[in-house]
DNA sequence: CCATATTGAATGAATGTTCAACAAATACCC
DNA sequence: GGGTATTTGTTGAACATTCATTCAATATGG
């Protein structure tokens, strides 16, 4: 189905990166704020299963980064927020790494798989698909505040950890070959003479550098301000797909 | 002199943000490397002026910052880095925070001191102006993979930490607003239909981004695919003022 | 000699990890 | 089905390590 679209984006056929999607995604906005809520097929209290368990703990230290930020995140305050003892993480994670990483792995499939969704959901045609991309990353379901932190903390690590860096590409390969599939898509559409590769990385460049300033919450930037700009960058590149009454909804 | 390009960009009349602008830009890119090569004009050795000590020790600072990440950097580091003891640190600055407060304000007031000195350099011209400005973000001067490792090692403990948050503005307001002055003038010039802020929103965010993607190092983003990234974008925005085959050079 | 910069060992606090004891659930047996 | 054993999740205290900070002793330049 939709294969004009599939072969733009050029993904689809090889779905390699990704190793563990949570098999549903729609849960993470329920556990947003409470963080020890189990599910409602999920047995409570004591008899929580292994994988409610790690769930728990990872909201919890989402959490703790967001609030404390990463050098200050200790096995303790991750243990406090999920109200469960102290030396539990080490029983679940074997570490504080391993539960850092587990964390930032958590965070890169939730992120992927909404992305691919809001793809999958935009139909064959690649000014739509470009667009809901955008539209996706400023999504309540993955632009939190406190998510934007716990990114943030992370990318502060990235550098000296390989492990980190690696995950941290949540906009990674395959999403940079979207965004270039698609901008030479609109190119041969209608004979704009950018290059692909360079616009394809300007964008994704802006998306990331408006969620830093979204995180810092200095200025009055928000969500829809940020989405604005972006909309903004797409009437200015591909003036004849996007009009710019189309971006400025006000 | 230089009026009408003073006016338009509007920050020389309120010089109020930066407290201490580095009085010698140009001696940053010397002690780029090696952090212990002190002054031709200062003394060597255990007489080294106090204030000397001091940049010394910042940039060791940097140093283990960019090696090591900010959750790993230690006094014991910084002070190995700067060839020197233990109790150094807290003799120069009283505390770990202190020092890493000092340096961050250090980067802070060269990155401002760069930018505003290009922006002088570049003529009254509003669209030479902008250039320049996108030009100095990847000069080699501020743009070292040190560097923004070091800022990014800052971004990532920005949100739980005030004084980091106001610091880390090195793109801060006046340099927000510097942007949009320039927008709305090309803007003006040309009758584009944009909102000046939405665009210069935009072409920060971008540049944020772009540096954020250098220090990952992942993909092969060079300082000149960054740089004409951002050039692209001009020409896209402002195609009545810069060519494409300006932003392409080679 | 005096003031001051520097050293390096001592100190104490913070924190990741381990582990023996405990509790709850499940399996097993009669 | 009821009682017992076993497995498994959980706890909290003990332990070891790392690291910022302190400070008395020392070296240096004026």
């Amino acid at each position: 189905m939709q294969a004009g679209a599939m072969d733009v984006t050029g993904i689809w056929s090889a779905p390699g990166l990704m190793k563990t999607i949570s098999p549903d995604v729609s849960r993470t906005a329920s556990q947003t704020a409470g963080s020890q809520a189990p599910q409602a097929t999920e047995k409570r209290g004591r008899k929580a299963s292994k994988e409610t368990r790690r769930q728990q703990l990872i909201e919890a230290t989402i959490d703790s980064l967001a609030r404390r930020g990463y050098s200050e995140t200790t096995l303790a305050d991750v243990a406090d927020g999920a109200r469960l003892s102290r030396g539990i993480v080490n029983f679940h994670f074997e570490s504080k790494e391993k539960l850092l990483i587990a964390t930032l792995q958590h965070m890169a499939d939730e992120y992927s798989a909404h992305w691919r969704s809001s793809l999958e959901r935009a139909g064959p045609e690649p000014s739509r698909q470009l667009k809901a991309l955008v539209e996706a990353d400023f999504d309540r379901a993955v632009c939190t505040k406190r998510k934007l932190a716990a990114w943030c903390a992370f990318w502060g690590e990235a550098k000296s950890r390989p492990t980190y860096q690696a995950l941290c590409g949540a906009r990674d390969e395959s999403y940079q070959r979207v965004f270039v599939g698609l901008c030479r898509a609109l190119g041969d559409e209608a004979g704009y003479d950018y290059d692909p590769h360079s616009t394809a990385l300007g964008l994704s460049a802006m998306l990331e550098g408006l969620w830093l300033r979204l995180m810092m919450g200095t200025e009055q930037v928000t969500r829809e301000t940020a989405l604005r700009a972006a909309l903004d960058y797409l009437a200015s590149v591909f003036p004849k797909h996007y009009g710019r009454e189309a971006a400025t909804r006000s």
